[in-house]
Parts: structure tokens; C-alpha cells; sequence
RNA sequence: UGGGGGAUCGUUCAACGGUAGGACAGCGGACUCUGACUCCGUCGAUCAAGGUUCAAAUCCUUGUCCCCCAGCCA
């Protein structure tokens, strides 16, 4: 894996005597780590760490389980200890040889290696049936006839109590002869179980007489039909990491109170006993992880499979150009602790465009191309300019790219009437075409119908031959480009956060979280050009598009449909952030920047379940200008504001974002969005009536401002 | 109202009784044949109230808020 961020996060010299007699700990912090230096430092497990990572083969590995991964193997290699691969596969109604199969290439893929130590929990049954044989000698199980539902009736509540099970008390030799009979498929699915023999007035409820096995007479993808009876995850799972000598059984929080348990069932056959710790799940901004959404995305078609590009799973990532380093790396940098946390997708965004931008060769590509005459540049004429892969890595070598009379440029690069600040190309402006000549812009042909811009004449210096004025002169602008004749066509996937809010799953209590689909989160650019030397690009390698983005071949619709990319993530674009806050929206900051929409244009294959333009209608949006602005006396958030909407009196509404104005006097004169059909509220502190658009929380608040010359009462569609 | 966890810059991780630090994000600037990269600067936090102490994010008390648990899922 080869990552030196170990030894930039660690702390120096000094921490490494925790690491204590065997000295191998070079990590000092995180908090699983101090567990382990203490139980080296005491003997426990005699200086030995051997972690493992047991999915569920019931669905495709995400950046969630990344985190866990890393963590355990990373762990297990800084300790020298080791690490197993273990499926968890104690449930044949919800897994799959599929699932099986892609986990075992995406943990390979992120770079981890388990020599021979795969396991499954299923290669365990006949041992963990014998345990349960044993726990049941040992008068700690019972076989139990209730149903499901009267084994919830019976549990209790969080408040009170359960009572016991009538079938408590059988004689072993009846549990015994009982279980046999489950074993060999006598009853009926849910007619019997075999629970552990605990408290059923415990405070926690995982004791009250859990479930061991249950019956299931389905086919289990590796054992096939030899089992009738399965361990329920809390049984397999402890006995598994105790077979597989497992010192630290790490885990998420969720399973925090189901360590008792845990324990309880090794203590009771007196087992070899790792340790479980618990760390907290990752979350990410603008997405969603939990596979049984993740699993109804791809069921109910809202994503194309579970490698779909915009999908948080490995090999969606993947296929995004994503690389395994990359999120190595992120796993590193979020660290691990027991606080919820969201992490910003912005993180992840970071660590893969520091990695691209290493190793991603430079190529040049017009993703929305506009039509470029270089009036005196010879007809028929073709020379090649010999442009180096990587500015900063020479031994990247460099590929030649043909220049002729008629070439591309974006049509993002050339604004008729620019700002100062605009220093791409407009009439009369001088810009560089990257590694070819400078240009001027001499003309700009229109269709006459739409008045749309379709083609620009330009000269060209022939003196700056390469890029490089020998007089001195510079420009601001460079431009990329391809030449018109010697360019191929591809269509360009570009990808969005599959989520139009940061947390999708924290909606409004009834809110389903596919409301919050963003419906312009793939956006298909087609008869984008590209430089011919992508013409058999590896989709193994991510490229940088100068000036765009990275981006890979699509290894998913190669063959037939003519060549295809995938955006794997842009590049930061400060140009874009001056444009958008250019206008009018003060603050516009986050506010601003969560709506973004990055695919610009372009048709949408909208695949979302969200409102409809009907339903979005029936807000009534209107243009208000703010008037008045006071403070709240006996609030710190509100501002009481007095807003023109083109009705006789002004509109008193009361905006929770005083955080974000400490002069509130800014505000006056702003055109904002206002709901105007809002149901009027009394508050503490007056009538409300209406509310003003705003994004944000605290002082990184924004309200939506508007631009131009909108008059109050305007609607804003 | 039971049990188990958790609260530190916008986000995330650290500080383990002794200067609240890093990363991402933001903002400003330098550089630039990618408005990229890089570099520099800057903004910015200990849930609250008490207490112990020369000294508290850290220890104690009380409170507040958030997350998880009533699958024959994992």
C-alpha cells in the first residue's frame, strides 16, 4: 500500500512507548489503538493482533465498509498481526454467490491481502451446532414453541419487563431430542426456535432469551439444502472470531449492547474470548449507506446496478475512476472514534483529486464543442505539437496532438459581451490554444432563427508557435482545444451527488429518502470531441481532461455504443465560484453551493422520484424587497423584516438568520424569494407572515438574493 | 419514563491536569501555457451551570441535547 500518511498524522518519538513491551505500535491515537497498546501492555492476547472483516454477503461492499476494512487490515499490518476475510453468511434468504464474488474483488481491489484466510461463518455449522448442543446441556438454551408474535408479546417493552416463555423449563433431553428434530427439518419455518436461556427481565433486550437458531428451509448458496436450521448473527458471530482466534472483533456501534451477549455466550462454554470494540459507522454528505436502500436503488432501476457510477459502493467507485489509493487515503484521513459523524463528500472528492492529479496523464477534450476558423492559418495544412502528459512529471513523457485550420474550443470559454474578470475568449481578445498558438477572436457567426453563437473566426500568430510569444506578450486565457478534423466523438457521463440534500436519510419524519434524489445526477453529454489519442483508452486509467476534470473510459459500454467517459470528479473550479457569487447573493457560501447544479445543461435522464413541477407550483414564490429590518428583542437567531411584495402593506416576517447578518442593516434593499402562500404563524414575538428562501445553519448562512430587476410581487417560476 | 453510547472550529479527527492543534471547507494573496496543482496568509470550537485545582476540553456534581435497542436481519 505503500502510504507514508502514517507517519505525517503520527505523533512524534515520544508516544511511541505506549506501543509497550513488544513495541510494535506505531500508532498512537485513535482509541482502538490505546485499547490494543494496553492489552499488549498487560498480556492479554500475548502481544498478538488478528482482526478480520466479516461482511454479509448480502449486497455490494460500500465506502462504509472501506472504512472498515482499512481499519482492520491497517491495524492487523501496523501491529504485524493479521487479518481474515470472514463471509458472515448465516442468512441464504438475503445472499448471494454474487455478493460474494464482488467483495472478494473490491477488498482485493482496495489493495488488501488475506493470504489463504477466507472463511465462512457456514464452514463453522457443524461446530456452532455442537455449541448449541452444548449450551443446551449446560441448561442454557431452549427449544421454544411461540410464534414470532407472542415471543414479542412476551419480550416486554424498553419499560418493562418480559415474562417468560412457557416452553422455558423443557428437560434438556427433550431440547435436546428437539433440536435434532429442527436440525433434520421436522418443523415448519417459525414453528420452533432455540433461545439462549437468559433474563427476560434484563434492562438490555438482546438477553432477554435471544433467538440462537431458527428454522429455514432455504437454500443456502454454499451448503445448499444440508442445513435446515440457522445461527442467528449473534451466536455465529462470537464463536466464529473465537474459532478464528480472533484477538479484537471490531465492530460499529450498533452492536454496543449487543456485546453482553457476545460475551455471554463465550463465557457460558467457557471459549476463547476476543474482544469486541465498537467504532462509529461512516456517513457520508449526499448519499446514502445503508444497503437495504442501496439494495432498492438498484432494485427499483433508480441507479443502473449496484456499480453504478453515482453509487457509494466500491465498485460504482470504481468504475467512476475512483482509485484504490484514493479512498485508502480518505479512510485514513476521517479517522475513527465513537461520535455520529457525517462526513463532507467534499473530503472524498479531495483525497481522489489529490491522487489523480499525480498519476493522471493530461489530455485535451471539448466536452460542448463551438466551431473555431483560423481565417489565416493555410488551408489543408496539419502540423503536430508535441504536449507533454503531466506538467510536473516529465517521465509522464508527452504524445503529439494535431493542430489544423479548424478546431474546438468550449463553448464555456467564449462569452460575446465578458467581464473584466473573464479572461477566456471574446471579440478582439487574445487567448493561448494550450501547447499551439495564441489566437484572436475576429468574428462570431450566429444562427439566424435562435441568435445562438455558432461559429468563431479567429487569426492565429503564427510567431507563437508552441504557446509562447517571443515579443513577451501574455494572456491570461488559455484555452483547451482539439482540431476538428483529427478529433473523435465520445459521450461523457457526468455524474452529481445522487442527492439533492446533504442528509437524505434525516428527512422530516414520513419523508422517504428517495424524494431526495437529485434528478440531474448523471447527465449524458453526447458528441463531445476528444484528442485521438483517447481513442483506445485503457478504462483502468483515469485521465485528466485539462481544464475539466478527470475522467475514465466506461469499461460498462464500451463495445457496441461508440466510445464512452465517466467524469470520476472535477476539477476545483474558483472561476465557477466567482461567477456564481459574482451577481447578487452576498453570502452566498454554502447556501449557494448546495444547490448547486453543476451539470450546466444539457438533456437529463431524470430518474428520480421527485415532486413535479405541479407540486412545486403550488408554492407561490414571489420576488420581496426588504424594507425594514429590526432586531428581535429576547431572540439571537430571529430578525424581524418588513417586505415589499407588490401587495398595498408590507409583509412582517420573522427569518431565523441573524447569525449570519451581523449588521442586519445589510439587508436592506435586497430582493429575496419569498413564499407568499405560507399559512401565517403567531410567534412569541408577532405574526409571521410568510418566509424568506435561505440555506445554511449559523453564520454560514445565506438567503437567496435575486438579480436583475425583478419587482416586487413578481413570481418567481 | 428502561438500558447502552456520544457531545471540541462549518465538517472531521487530535490534545489523556499544563500554549486547544491538524485536515477538509471558507476567505485573502502569490505563482501559473490547466481560473488546476503548489505556496503563503486568514477566519474559526471545548453542550450548559456549578465545584476541585496554581492550572480543567480533560477530574467531580447537576442538567441539556443527539444516536442505538422491543427481527426467527446483520
Amino acid at each position: 500500500m505503500g502510504e507514508t500518511q502514517d507517519s505525517i498524522t503520527a505523533r512524534p518519538k515520544a508516544s511511541e512507548e505506549d506501543a509497550g513491551s513488544n513495541g510494535t505500535a506505531p500508532k498512537p491515537t485513535d482509541f482502538i489503538r490505546a485499547i490494543i497498546n494496553e492489552h499488549n501492555r498487560t498480556g492479554r492476547f500475548g502481544g498478538r493482533v488478528h482482526t478480520r472483516f466479516p461482511p454479509e454477503p448480502n449486497g455490494y461492499l460500500h465506502i462504509g465498509h472501506a472504512k472498515s476494512v482499512c481499519l482492520n487490515f491497517k491495524i492487523a499490518a501496523d501491529y504485524k498481526g493479521l487479518c481474515n476475510l470472514r463471509m458472515d453468511d448465516t442468512n441464504p434468504v438475503k445472499e448471494d454467490l454474487e455478493y460474494i464474488e464482488s467483495i472478494i474483488r473490491d477488498v482485493r481491489w482496495l489493495g488488501f491481502d488475506w493470504d489463504d484466510r477466507l472463511y465462512y461463518a457456514s464452514d463453522y455449522y457443524e461446530k456452532l451446532y455442537c455449541f448449541a448442543v452444548e449450551l443446551i446441556r449446560r441448561g442454557k438454551a431452549y427449544v421454544c414453541d411461540q410464534s414470532p408474535e407472542e415471543m414479542r408479546q412476551f419480550r416486554g417493552t424498553l419499560t418493562e419487563p418480559g415474562r417468560e416463555s412457557p416452553y422455558r423449563n423443557r428437560s434438556i433431553e427433550e431440547n435436546v431430542t428437539l433440536f435434532e428434530l429442527m436440525r433434520a427439518g421436522e418443523f415448519k419455518e417459525g414453528e420452533k426456535t432455540l433461545r439462549a436461556k437468559i433474563d427476560m427481565a434484563s434492562p438490555n433486550l438482546n438477553m432477554r432469551d435471544p433467538v440462537t437458531y431458527r428454522i429455514l428451509h432455504t437454500t443456502h448458496h454454499r451448503t445448499g439444502d444440508k442445513w435446515h436450521i440457522y445461527p442467528m448473527y449473534d451466536f455465529a458471530h462470537c464463536f466464529s472470531d473465537s474459532i478464528e482466534g480472533i484477538t479484537h472483533s471490531i465492530c460499529t456501534l450498533e452492536f454496543e449492547d449487543h456485546r453482553p451477549l457476545y460475551d455471554w455466550y463465550l463465557d457460558v462454554l467457557e471459549a476463547y474470548h476476543p474482544q469486541q470494540i465498537e467504532f462509529a459507522r461512516l456517513n457520508l454528505t449526499y448519499t446514502v449507506m445503508s444497503k437495504r436502500k442501496l439494495l432498492q436503488l438498484v432494485q427499483q432501476k433508480y441507479v443502473n446496478g449496484w456499480d453504478d457510477p453515482r453509487m457509494p459502493t466500491i465498485s460504482g467507485m470504481r468504475r467512476r475512476g475512483y482509485t484504490p489509493e484514493a479512498i485508502r487515503n480518505f479512510c485514513e484521513r476521517i479517522g475513527v472514534a465513537k461520535n455520529d459523524s457525517m462526513v463532507d463528500v467534499e473530503l472524498l472528492e479531495f483525497c481522489v483529486r489529490e491522487d489523480l492529479n499525480l498519476k493522471s496523464p493530461r489530455r485535451m477534450a471539448v466536452l460542448k464543442p463551438l466551431k473555431v476558423v483560423i481565417e489565416n492559418y493555410p488551408e489543408g495544412r496539419t502540423e503536430e505539437f508535441e504536449i507533454p502528459n503531466h506538467p510536473d512529471v516529465p517521465a509522464m513523457g508527452s504524445r503529439k496532438v494535431p493542430f489544423s485550420k479548424v478546431v474546438y474550443i468550449e463553448r464555456d470559454d467564449f462569452m460575446e459581451d465578458p467581464s473584466p474578470k473573464f479572461f477566456r475568449l471574446g471579440p478582439g481578445k487574445e487567448v493561448r490554444l494550450r501547447g499551439a498558438y495564441f489566437v484572436t477572436c475576429t468574428g462570431v457567426k450566429k444562427d439566424t432563427a435562435t441568435g445562438g453563437i455558432t461559429e468563431l473566426t479567429c487569426t492565429y500568430d503564427p510567431a507563437t508557435r508552441g504557446g509562447d510569444a517571443p515579443d513577451g506578450r501574455k494572456v491570461k486565457g488559455t484555452l483547451h482545444w482539439v482540431s476538428a478534423e483529427h478529433s473523435i466523438e465520445a459521450s461523457i457521463n457526468l455524474y452529481d451527488r445522487l442527492f439533492r440534500v446533504p442528509n437524505p436519510e434525516g428527512g422530516e419524519e414520513g419523508t422517504d429518502f428517495l424524494s431526495y434524489l437529485n434528478p440531474g445526477s448523471l447527465s449524458v453529454l453526447t458528441g463531445c470531441r476528444l484528442e485521438s489519442s483517447l481513442a483506445d483508452a485503457d478504462p483502468e486509467i483515469t485521465y485528466q481532461f485539462e481544464r475539466q476534470g478527470y475522467f475514465c473510459a466506461d469499461p460498462g459500454s464500451a463495445p457496441k455504443g461508440g466510445l464512452v467517459f465517466n467524469r470520476t470528479v472535477t476539477l476545483r473550479d474558483t472561476w465557477a465560484k466567482i461567477e456564481k457569487g459574482k451577481p447578487s447573493s452576498e453570502p452566498p457560501k454554502k447556501a449557494a453551493k448546495e444547490q448547486k447544479a453543476r451539470p450546466v445543461s444539457q438533456p437529463e435522464k431524470a430518474s428520480a422520484d421527485t415532486i413535479s413541477i405541479d407540486e412545486f407550483g403550488r408554492i407561490d414564490l414571489r420576488v420581496g424587497l426588504i424594507r425594514e429590518v429590526s432586531l428581535v428583542e429576547g431572540s439571537s437567531k430571529l430578525l424581524k423584516l418588513m417586505v415589499d411584495v407588490g401587495e398595498e402593506r408590507l409583509r412582517q416576517i420573522f427569518a431565523g438568520i441573524r447569525p449570519a447578518y451581523p449588521d442586519p442593516d445589510d439587508l436592506l434593499g435586497k430582493k429575496v424569494a419569498v413564499v407568499a402562500n405560507l399559512k401565517e404563524r403567531q410567534m412569541k414575538f408577532g405574526l409571521s407572515q410568510g418566509m424568506i428562501l435561505a440555506g445554511g445553519e449559523g453564520e454560514r448562512m445565506g438567503i437567496v438574493t435575486l438579480n436583475g430587476d425583478p419587482k416586487p410581487g413578481d413570481k418567481i417560476s
